[in-house]
DNA sequence: GTCTCTAATTCTCATCTCGAGTATAAGGAA
DNA sequence: TTCCTTATACTCGAGATGAGAATTAGAGAC
């Protein structure tokens, strides 16, 4: 553990001066699989980490800041980003751990269409079920989730006080749904938090948090630096939550493209697979899309036309955007 | 354009120090109607502001320090918390001018259940519709919006490019719905940043933003300090989108009540009226309710039964909210 | 040219969900 | 007992949804 430094009584007390670090997730979609960009973290086992620099006064607004954070580490450029959350705990482990001074970082999501190939800019696209395995259930429930299944248990299990014990079982029960068998997509998140807590991610060894481990590690997904795994779980939820009343996808899509190419692209983004017919339906009922005349050849079977995003469909619809639905839903009680 | 530095060597002037300071919104619904605590900012015309202090070193957590901040100024022990947003572009106006250096906002939304009266503790009460005439629909359509619509319009008209102009209107017509004349009742913030644009509420007008002034200022509600205001716009906002997915209406209910107080204070919250059927039979499907087995007299007429949340409902529903629709949804293309 | 394969696109159908309205129940007061 | 008020229950039709079957249109094999 650091020094936690306890001086309330300095002369400026009352507020602290803290620096404020920018980190963007910069996801895009290709061949069909959902992309994060990372980099190496120089010191140490060169971890993965995210695009991130320091606030400075330059930066008039924070996204500003952001942007051109990730321009020059990465050399790519932002289209859509979105703030997700400012982490600010005292003791959190982070990858540039600079002096003792309190570090906020601020997380953003940040999509891009056209992810140029990084020739030589720095920078890995990765998919991002690497970093969650457990995640990705479009070919079914994915294995590494039967190996996760007892170590929560017994993570639960271990708890001190009966209250505790409930609490965490509820936690599991509602996060992976064990027992009701119903799978939430958009709670990434609260399953990596219950991972990290039980001991079951890299992340949580790394400055003797909790000591549970004896899990398979290898099925827990690849290590991120700092609590750069948290910020990407927290980007994921958010993503997969907006799709459905926002049409954030088109964000991710080129000017045009096929109806299945953007099923696939949900399709990569929610982890789940979906109904093709019924998919079709919700888009064009929503108005989502309109025609561009053109089609594709070399699909492999009947062209596909191509289509492009109809902007004014925010204006008609409340909600514009894709309410996929994992399964049936959890019917009521009898 | 700016002058984008690409100077990433030098000495330590690679971050900027800043403070930051918490602000809460503390919700609460008394007599059905939704109430927000504020005190009176210290200096200048006494405005009205949203309880806040800065990060110190003894905070272990931002949120810690944000209960702290609000228990010191108010007395107010908080309940459910949850971070919203953090502001931090360099030139907000602020409350607590102190120095040169950035102070980064970080909105918290809150609730409480039995707001204690405010005896002798500072802070008071306020029905937040004071702050926002215009998202009160529950006895129809609010007479200030026909206020506001023309000074919009001519705000959105009166821009240079035509793009621009395009984009103002599409604004409007998403946000107030003017035109297709469909409310969206979360467009809280999307509303009081066009409202803040057009230059139609005073908080505009203190530190020489747009000068379009000329509407009514008395019927564009009352400003606070700082940009308080914009931080209560998108507490409301979250609240009035987080209630139709999660049940979070309960943290403002007392530990029984009947099903047309819960009614009530959606409605408060939201704005709207709802269909009293339909709403009962919505609750009760998703298994959100289960009886005390008490009832109350002195409704006035049959007694009705006094219900409470029935925590189990989280784990069965995916999504357990209300989701209320404040009327027919658009229809689609002819 | 015809057949076959593949993928795109269209239809069907039963089941839910939801908005809206109507009917009945149970206290209190006149 | 009657009326008034609010709680609670029932009904109906339109639209949304889940699941699967049927049809269409290129490409390559023969």
């Amino acid at each position: 553990m650091e020094a936690r430094k306890k001086r309330r009584s300095t002369a400026d007390r009352s507020s602290e001066s803290v620096t404020v670090d920018l980190t963007a997730v910069v996801v895009a979609v290709t061949g069909g699989e959902p992309r994060v960009l990372t980099l190496s973290s120089a010191g140490e086992e060169a971890l993965d980490r995210l695009p991130s620099g320091p606030l400075t006064p330059e930066h008039r607004t924070l996204e500003q800041g952001l942007r051109a954070w990730v321009e020059t580490q990465t050399g790519q450029v932002l289209g859509y980003a979105e703030q997700l959350y400012t982490f600010g705990d005292r003791d959190r482990r982070l990858p540039t751990a600079k002096g003792s001074d309190r570090i906020l970082s601020i997380g953003y999501l940040t999509l891009v269409r056209g992810p140029r190939k990084t020739d030589r800019a720095p920078g890995v696209w990765q998919d991002w079920y690497r970093f969650f395995p457990w995640e990705d259930w479009r070919d079914g429930r994915p294995a590494c989730l039967a190996a996760l299944r007892d170590p929560l248990m017994r993570w639960a299990a271990g708890a001190n006080a009966p209250s505790d014990r409930r609490a965490r079982e509820e936690r599991l029960a509602l996060s992976f749904g064990f027992a009701s068998g119903s799978w939430n997509e958009d709670r990434v998140l609260e399953r990596y938090e219950l991972a990290y807590e039980a001991g079951l991610v890299a992340e949580a060894h790394r400055e003797g948090g909790s000591t549970f481990l004896d899990a398979p590690l290898a099925q827990t997904g690849r290590a991120m630096a700092g609590d750069h795994r948290r910020i990407l779980a927290t980007a994921i939820a958010r993503l997969r939550g907006k799709i459905k009343y926002r049409p954030v996808v088109f964000e991710l899509m080129p000017p045009a493209f096929t109806l299945l190419q953007l099923q696939q692209t949900v399709e990569a983004l929610a982890g789940l697979r979906l109904h093709k017919p019924n998919f079709r339906r919700l888009v064009e009922q929503q108005g989502l899309v309109e025609e561009t005349g053109a089609v594709t050849l070399g699909t492999g079977g009947r062209p596909a036309r191509l289509v492009r995003f109809r902007r004014e469909a925010v204006l008609e619809r409340s909600a514009p955007g894709l309410r996929v639905r994992a399964a049936r839903r959890a019917r009521r009680a009898p």
